[in-house]
DNA sequence: AATTTATTTTGCGAATTTCGTAATGAAACA
DNA sequence: TGTTTCATTACGAAATTCGCAAAATAAATT
């Protein structure tokens, strides 16, 4: 995979914010030309660095309540519950950690009885859960789905499998 | 705000996949014209429901740690801590919540040694701060970014603010 | 250092998409 | 039934994307 450079990163850093940006514009502004723009995006893409995506407002779409739920499993059940958590739509998200809880999922709910519906029936029925620590999120200071900019192309090591 | 109907949502549904897709494309496969598509993403743009952006894949830009921080803060101070912490580049979201931690928050990192250096300096710095539960992510099952059919138009309650 | 080789950038014209806008159609209301 | 409102459609104009070949750059080799 082609390293990523500084004129990558300004393009990452300018579709984060409007994914929709035409590549001339973009060429406009990063002062290349469009063909440019498009080679570097296709490879980026290519290399799976990125993709177009839409984030949704889960509120507008009447999910008004959203949790991170902290589980611990079964010793040599934690893979198989991941899989099955991964597999619920109100599931966004599911990851094996290490610390207090091995795995640790976000689901968003309607409201409060859907989500103690699928505490109490969906989490339940799934075999090696022991025990379930539920975070009601009262309110997001921040979010931001693309990591542009954390750590400069220097902190680039050379190569990864 | 207009109540979002089943072809919105299969409109967000196509852009979940590929936000590039064009709206001849999208009014072909849903068998409506190109105008209709335009009017009614630039209606859900303007409610706010969705947003054009990328997602990026952090180990492709060499952010190999990826970490879970709750955190226990100071009665009062929470929403300053909330504030600075998002403030921070390595931050990719802070949400206040209930539960055992005041906040929880993700950041991601090069390496382990940053993520202990952000532990031990950038956390330590900010005032308010009792104690931070950390949990690094050892493998990602799944992360969705797009709430779309979760809870279907039948759970949309008729309005709020 | 010179030459080859590989890669990236650029510059077009053609195809496609988006945009502006006015006409049409459909639902809600009086 | 007529009116108002809002969504959909149609279509030409403008802008964007695409395909591809030439030029420029960078990297590798001798």
């Amino acid at each position: 995979m082609r390293k990523i450079d500084h004129v990558d990163r300004q393009i990452l850093q300018i579709l984060q914010d409007d994914g929709r940006t035409p590549y001339t514009e973009i060429a406009h502004q990063l002062k290349v030309s469009e063909g440019t723009i498009r080679s570097r995006i296709s490879r980026l893409l290519l290399d799976g660095v990125f993709q177009f995506v839409i984030r949704t407002d889960p509120e507008k779409l009447g999910l008004n309540v959203l949790a991170f739920i902290g589980l611990t499993t079964k010793l040599g059940r934690q893979k198989e519950v991941a899989k099955e958590l991964a597999e619920l739509p109100e599931v966004t998200f599911v990851g094996a950690f290490s610390g207090k809880h091995d795995l640790i999922i976000e689901a968003c709910f309607a409201n409060n009885n859907e989500l103690i519906v699928f505490v109490n029936e969906q989490l339940s029925r799934i075999e090696g859960i022991v025990a379930a620590d539920v975070s009601l999120e009262l309110k997001q200071y921040k979010e931001s789905f693309s990591y542009v900019g954390v750590g400069e192309d220097e902190s680039l090591p050379t190569e990864r499998g």
